[in-house]
DNA sequence: CTGCAGGTCTCAG
DNA sequence: CTGAGACCTGCA
């Protein structure tokens, strides 16, 4: 445990590409173009040093940070170059779109908070959804620092003294029925998700990613595409596809398919199965941030 | 004042 | 099993 971590990359690391990109929400760029934001009872703010050869992680407040975390939040593990290689030798369209968001890397989040995160993302806006995140995090998250104003994502025991009805008073709307009896069903499910997650992180197995997204679909507010998010953003499974709007967008106009019923939508996740598996997440970060991009 | 935002749920058919 | 409509809120 210490205050400063630092990594020696092997892949191209953009921190705009790993924090803009809508996998998370709740890290903010300082003027330095470093990222600042809450790693679980840490504040910490991270930025590329040695022309990005080095990412340097500094705990600002709260707990000292540890490195093996860290590893697993970066996933450093992973080689996206070679991943990159074998993406571009396949498809004309990834191509354009890795130079764009070239220095992505998925984060592996807590998977309690990106559950939460993503119900509260489904037909909302960024700068709403940063607000909610914030109001839940103040209202129920403990401080990462006593008096600094900095607060955690609440657990889930911490979020399930919300009622329904506290969480509309956050603004948080429909979504607030949704985050109460999730927060229930979490905390009954969790054990049996934890197991799924342990066995994927092992090894990739298919029947144990549909049985992890199944699970996921149980849960109120959480249909297929927060649910996929929820396996790509939280758990050792790359290769499930978000299909939304952008995504939707992309594959009309770039691949020339039809998104529009769940039928549509199947079939895009088979074609991009073929050819992106197991990382087909990975493939739908770099077309999703070329599709912000401009 | 409408429209819409990184969807999901609910019902008819 | 599939396809419309409704849905909190807030900013354009």
């Amino acid at each position: 445990m210490s205050d400063v971590v630092e990594f020696r990359l092997r892949d191209e690391v953009v921190l705009r590409h790993i924090f803009d990109c809508g996998q998370c929400f709740r890290f903010v760029c300082e003027e330095d173009g470093s990222y600042s934001g809450v790693f679980r009872r840490s504040f910490i703010n991270v930025s590329l040093q040695e022309q990005g050869n080095i990412m340097k992680v500094k705990r600002i407040l709260g707990e000292s940070i540890d490195e093996e975390e860290l590893y697993r939040f970066f996933d450093l593990g992973s080689s996206y170059e070679r991943i990159k290689e074998k993406f571009k030798a396949k498809d004309e369209v990834m191509k354009k779109a890795i130079l764009k968001g070239e220095g992505i890397r998925i984060l592996r989040q807590d998977f309690f908070e990106t559950l939460i995160t993503f119900i509260i993302s489904q037909n909302n806006n960024i700068s709403r959804i940063r607000k909610n995140i914030e109001s839940i995090c103040a209202a129920y998250g403990s401080e990462v620092e006593a008096g600094s104003g900095i607060y955690a994502f609440p657990t889930a025991e911490e979020l399930a003294g919300a009622k329904e009805k506290d969480l509309k008073a956050l603004k948080l709307g429909y979504r607030a029925g949704y985050i109460v009896k999730s927060v229930e069903h979490y905390i009954k499910k969790k054990d049996r998700i934890q197991r799924c997650i342990e066995k994927l992180a092992k090894e990739y197995e298919k029947q144990e990613e549909e049985n992890l997204f199944n699970e996921l679909m149980k849960f109120p507010g959480v249909g297929a595409k927060v649910a996929d998010c929820i396996m790509l953003f939280a758990t050792p499974c790359k290769n499930r596809f978000p299909i939304d709007t952008w995504i939707k967008k992309i594959m009309e106009e770039k691949y020339a398919m039809k998104v529009e019923s769940k039928k549509d939508k199947d079939k895009v996740q088979k074609f991009v199965e073929v050819k992106f598996s197991p990382y087909a997440g990975i493939a739908q970060q770099y077309l999703f941030y070329s599709a912000i991009g401009d």
